[in-house]
DNA sequence: GCGGAAATTTGAATCGATCCAACAAAAATG
DNA sequence: CATTTTTGTTGGATCGATTCAAATTTCCGC
């Protein structure tokens, strides 16, 4: 007598349904894709069929391959995945994005490219129909794998200019400017930049040769906003001090020393996000420099965090939220056509600026 | 002449590619997924046409019908999408889950299922490893639709006492004990229960009867353990009055007004989400209730925001990253079997609690 | 130059569905 | 009752890869 194998490993398919039910697999599938052109009793049979045997409905796996659609956007980056739940402007930004893919019922994968050995896989393979890139440190590595995939796939934040890719970014020079004449019409004439990267990762002042040959021409252009608009008043932009940071604690707070730490002491720091300038308030805080009395800060980016933290930041909002959801539309509706947006920006005031210290 | 057909719509299969070169296609594939076993003229060769072709690599919509494994676990909730990036609880529970994720380079997949017609098609399509399910309201109608797909799945926070289903929880009777007996033994002697739902949508004042046929038992544990505590230090608690609401700032408002309407004020809360407890304090402050000199809040959860409120609010904390961890844990090793945790909580002393005022 | 081991390559089978042209049966029409 | 129309059902083709036993080629030592 042969024992019965208890719980054959192999889970019950479509095909064995119909077997059971003594129809078509054509009809067992349109039971459960369009169960309307089936006739009522045979519907009912095979469902009784299906049920009894225990069947867990059209495996997503096999349809995926007929349909081709997946219903879901990839968005990517070189960070762990706990960035997007962590940072307040990933965070934003996925806000828009899901609100685009709640629209349309469309799902969200996250993929983490952090590890260098599984990046290429994990861009290879995601079950998505395009991808959103948050193009920050080594976003140019992360924008050649994605495009040997040829899927639709756009690029966010400092984008390199490459004309030949999607991208939704903002007027940096323009917020730049904002930024500088906010603080040179409240008669600031002493200034430091704490900028994001340029290029390579590295940190620490920059000369005005890196800036010229700057990847990142985001980053670029938001220095030449706040320049452009300094000239305009009369300030000597050389005199200037630019601390490339990496966007996190430990280089921003480098910087601060180094600035801190030269003769004149600015009265005002430009910093290139809001991250950085919460960061430098809380540093020249712990230091007894008043913001803004002794010395005003100026974000960007506009990230909730910044109207709760104390002072609440003067910054550069950017639409992130509206970013996030036409990246995802974009992705939605692609049309094989390269698109790419610049977004306006606009300056919020807050309490961490104020007028320059006299003299 | 046959006019040239300008891009071809089909993209280039790997079969394409292994004519081209050609060699079989059983080759072609080799040369992508295990290119040592390939000779190197030949694989050089593949590459090259591949390249010549724009092949854009194995398409992973066809390896995953043969492999079986997406390599990604999905997050199922009833609320939008972008509760993910904005409820705090939420957002610490994925950070968790990420970190496991990241350990094994899994990716995490987002369903929504708050559309109710949409909420079946997304889990039954979403492409998954298995499943966490953040069971809040109208949690059971998702994991009945989760059960169906017969994938593993973890079901987090307040579960149903269902001992069929694998999930991770946190000891609540242990932790609305702890509240309770830190407001005891502040002097607290009136008290008041902000609760969470206990079952079907509703929000208001709760009475026995509707505890004992409670559907959610971690509300209804924590209610207990509130009790069990406050009965020892000879509290009536029959006299104590439980508001249900929906965990959001509405009806948590609706709950205060209707508790500090009557007669006799509490001087101690119960909250049992620190959502409702940071509410409750902003409506305390705002009507010139002093927290905790006129009344003392207690929350449960833990997140990172109770920290930062003013007054900072004492709470019981769960070990929510860690839940997190595990539960992606029990899904990435699904070794069969059915697993229930229950983790610890502990009381978290800031300044939202005090002595009881005198009199 | 030969036999046998080792290294490569082949091609059919498989993964699990959906689609669709062709066919069959039932219903409506003349 | 014969003919069209409508409604349902069938089974082969397809989606795009991977796998593996079998066939073939290459490599070695003698």
């Amino acid at each position: 007598m042969a024992p019965l194998v208890e719980g054959q490993a192999r889970p019950i398919r479509l095909a064995d349904i119909a077997k059971a039910a003594g129809v078509s697999h054509g009809t067992a599938s349109n039971v459960f894709s369009r169960p309307e052109i089936v006739r009522a009793e045979v519907r009912e049979r095979v469902k009784a069929v299906a049920e009894a045997m225990g069947y867990a409905g059209p495996d997503p796996k096999g349809r995926l391959l007929r349909a081709g659609k997946v219903n879901a956007i990839g968005v990517g980056t070189t960070e762990p995945l706990s960035y997007f739940f962590e940072d307040p402007f990933a965070r934003v930004m996925m806000a828009g994005i899901s609100e685009a893919c709640d629209a349309t019922g469309a799902g969200i994968a996250l993929v983490s490219a952090a590890n260098q050995e599984k990046l290429a896989w994990n861009i290879q393979s995601a079950l998505v129909d395009g991808f959103i890139l948050f193009c920050i440190e080594g976003g140019s590595r992360l924008v050649d794998l994605t495009r040997e995939r040829r899927l639709p796939f756009v690029a966010l934040e400092l984008g390199f200019h490459d004309e030949t890719i999607s991208a939704i970014g903002v007027d940096n020079v323009a917020g730049g400017r904002l930024a500088a004449r906010h603080l040179a019409e409240l008669g600031h004439r002493r200034f430091a930049v704490l900028s994001l990267t340029l290029g390579e990762d590295r940190t620490g002042f920059v000369t005005p040769e890196m800036v010229r040959s700057a990847v990142y021409t985001g980053t670029r252009d938001r220095l030449a906003g706040y320049f452009e608009e300094l000239s305009r008043f009369g300030v000597d932009t050389t005199q200037i001090p630019i601390f490339e940071t990496e966007n996190e604690q430990k280089s921003t707070r480098a910087g601060l020393e180094a600035i801190f730490s030269g003769g004149e002491r600015p009265t005002a720091i430009l910093a290139m996000s809001d991250r950085m300038a919460m960061i430098a308030i809380e540093w020249l805080t712990a230091r007894g420099i008043k913001v803004p009395q002794d010395v005003s800060v100026v974000g960007f980016d506009g990230v909730p965090d910044g109207a709760l933290c104390d002072p609440p930041l003067t910054t550069i909002a950017q639409p992130i939220t509206e970013i996030g959801r036409r990246a995802a539309r974009m992705i939605l509706d692609f049309d094989g056509t390269v698109r790419r947006e610049t977004m306006g920006v606009e300056l919020v005031v807050r309490a961490s600026t104020g007028p320059a210290p006299k003299g």
